[in-house]
DNA sequence: CGCTGCTTTGATTCGTATCAATAGCAGTGG
DNA sequence: CCACTGCTATTGATACGAATCAAAGCAGCG
């Protein structure tokens, strides 16, 4: 465990001072479009600019901890982080994987039920939740992106439900790399069977994904290669050859 | 495979007809300060209740079947039903069980995600799903409720991920124990450290919510009550004679 | 070049699924 | 009241998949 905690250590209801930087301009936001925000109008933002703070998260660093009191929420404006819960014991399970223009956090709640971490070097747009939570309840059509939001998430998660309950190894794997596929390679088009990524962490973390061990993770991927499904340029590349017997296993 | 379907067949925006009887009155609903419906005042209750119906549905009834058209949502007013994600080849699992006065169905979307079935004879107090998305989008505080209700579930659904993903036959028994003795020996006291309550549903669907087999949680059960954990005084009744054991054992 | 941390590969064990048979209970009709 | 039927649950024997334990390979970096 070489992680270490954020601390939001000055931080203030309403005007926030001491930690990240002022945001200075939603509107020319990379993710103005893509995130909740995108519910406001001009006057709206920039009422919510001012609650809100931009902050630099490096790899490993942890933003929120299971257990603590969920003191901020936030935007993802660049990065990616994991959300884990974690046993008594030290098992691990990553219960959902946040990217760009994603909201993080447990808005009207105390406690945090998951430790957020960031899996690359991240920024985001951070806010106190109490805050938050007062300027959503006075605001329907961010509390209606918000909804929209977490009945997409509840989906998602639902569905993982399935594969980490069912799945074999293999349908996993496979499972994971044609999601990963999909969140990966952007918006764009998916034309050809043939598609690249890079995947923005280690086999470890696939592993906590899929409630599986590295090794297991590992030897699939290298079967997998042998069969000539996939490539590995390197550690963190995946060139999926045929998308199609892709799909027939992930069951 | 015995399970039929409801079909809303003569189903209309605004004031259905032809299905399940009027809701006469909403203000004496046994769930009327539990369920989303907490958040109208009279008026709006009005409003919102012309837009549903009261509808049985016998255990083993599927009210939404996985992948097609979402067409209602629905509170539920008394029984248990449960949320299922097939897969292609027949295996299953429970995302979801939901009791007297929580919600179901997916607002603000197309394709049901999951299937909902009755587990017991059950009664729903349902809405045409385009209406109820109209209404709720016009009522932020109604929305405000969904909203909380949908976080609750999705920390729920995540907390349950770690379970499927991390967790021996052991310790994913004890932990749907402790559970379901919470949900169902209501919101009164449990005092003791024994606790008796009665399940609304038999060894498989404990196993599809669990993601074993129905060998393994009932080889597992037995186990326990040969250690004196618990007792099974007749198939879906369970006692929990050390609760403080039971929890040591959920991991 | 030789660390250091991550990944792959191998040998073995263990837990859970699978297959198969029996037991128990609920409902039905003689 | 009891025999019969169908369904659900339990119990047993075995097989298989993934975890575990252990070692070697490989890449990045001072």
């Amino acid at each position: 465990m070489t992680e270490t905690s954020f601390n939001p250590s000055s931080l203030s209801t309403g005007a926030a001072t001491g930690y990240g930087e002022p945001v200075t301009d939603c509107a020319t936001c990379v993710v103005r479009n893509r995130a909740i925000c995108a519910s406001l109008d001009a006057e709206e933002l920039a009422l919510l600019g001012r609650l809100g703070r931009r902050q630099r998260v490096k790899a490993g660093h942890t933003l929120l901890w299971e257990g603590d009191d969920a003191l901020v929420v936030a935007n993802v404006l660049e990065g990616v982080l994991k959300l884990v819960v974690a046993s008594a014991d030290g098992r691990e399970q990553i219960v959902g994987v946040v990217f760009p223009s994603d909201f993080i956090g447990r808005p009207f709640g105390k406690e945090s039920p998951y430790s957020v971490t960031a899996m690359t070097d991240a920024e985001v747009c951070i806010f106190n939740r109490k805050s938050f939570d007062d300027f959503a309840s006075a605001h329907p059509d961010l509390q209606h992106k918000l909804l929209r939001r977490t009945l997409d998430e509840l989906d998602r998660a639902r569905h993982w439900m399935m594969l980490l309950g069912r799945k074999s190894a293999e349908e996993k794997v496979a499972s994971f790399l044609l999601e990963m596929s999909e969140r990966l390679s952007g918006q764009g088009c998916n034309s050809g069977a043939r598609s690249g990524f890079e995947l923005p962490f280690g086999r470890q973390q696939i592993a906590d994904i899929l409630g599986l061990t590295i090794e297991t993770t590992s030897r699939q991927l290298t079967r997998m290669r042998a069969e000539g499904l996939l490539d590995l340029p390197s550690r963190r590349e995946i060139v999926i050859n045929d998308r199609a017997a892709m799909e027939a296993l992930a069951g």
